[in-house]
DNA sequence: TATTGATCATAT
DNA sequence: ATATGATCAATA
């Protein structure tokens, strides 16, 4: 992707400043300021809208591993919202570390890390409107609640204690509250070095820790009184 | 039609 | 190759 990007905000305050100042505008008015231009589905261009919202707020690069917002220890999450306000897709937060899995504890958890703070930007998301036409909702800072974080750290033990005995492989997305475990892969020939449950080195289509849509649900639901794309939401209910 | 399993693009 | 950003599309 090509084009301009914003300055890094140098506080939490001036980075939700920011993404609320992107509250009701167009993905086709973001794209034009900072250059882009705007694919006409998302077929070919499935982290368009992220990479899109992160260059408007000043992310660090993206594929770039870390925080989007390093010196603020923030994550960027878009999320994709249907025209009752309910997200259209899980939400993908990191690869699952097949190995190093049975090592780490619920807080030394790459999952943990990335949930620690997140910055929620709502974007319309059905894929009956043309992406250009899209609005940016009402921004959220949030931080996982103690009943939040319970739930996640529940799941984080069944889930690495399945995948630390060997059981990667018959590992559904099924399994979990909140959190589930999907491939993550270019393609279904991609492979990577885990262990089966003898602890020999096999080879696994390397899999990611995703938010179910009911969880990210609860999230948005419980902190806009209003729709959450209260702005950009015409919808006429 | 909601969910699971599969896949696409880009940067390093 | 791996990590980033996710959504697509077949299936149950």
């Amino acid at each position: 992707m090509r084009g301009a990007s914003a300055p890094p905000p140098e506080s939490e305050r001036e980075l939700l400043a920011r993404a609320q100042s992107l509250a009701g505008r167009t993905l086709a008015e973001l794209a034009a300021e900072l250059g882009l231009a705007v694919p006409p589905d998302l077929r070919r261009a499935k982290g368009w809208v992220g990479q899109l919202v992160e260059r408007a707020l000043g992310a660090c690069a993206a594929s770039r591993p870390g925080p989007d917002f390093a010196a603020l220890g923030v994550e960027l999450k878009t999320l994709p919202l249907d025209r009752h306000g309910r997200p259209c897709e899980t939400t993908f937060v990191c690869n699952v570390p097949m190995r190093a899995v049975s090592e780490l504890s619920w807080r030394d958890s790459p999952l943990c890390h990335k949930l620690a703070r997140v910055l929620w930007v709502p974007v319309e998301g059905e894929r009956q409107l043309p992406v250009g036409a899209r609005h940016v909702g009402a921004p959220l800072l949030w931080s996982p609640s103690a009943e939040e974080e319970a739930v996640l750290a529940g799941d984080w033990e069944e889930l690495a204690g399945i995948i630390g005995r060997g059981g990667i492989e018959s590992l559904t997305a099924r399994v979990g509250r909140a959190v589930q475990v999907r491939p993550k892969a270019a393609h279904g020939g991609v492979r990577r070095r885990s262990l089966d449950a003898e602890g020999t080195s096999i080879d696994a289509l390397p899999r990611g820790f995703y938010l179910r849509v009911s969880f990210t649900e609860a999230i948005v639901r419980r902190s806009y009184a209003a729709p959450a794309l209260r702005r950009g939401d015409r919808s006429t209910r």
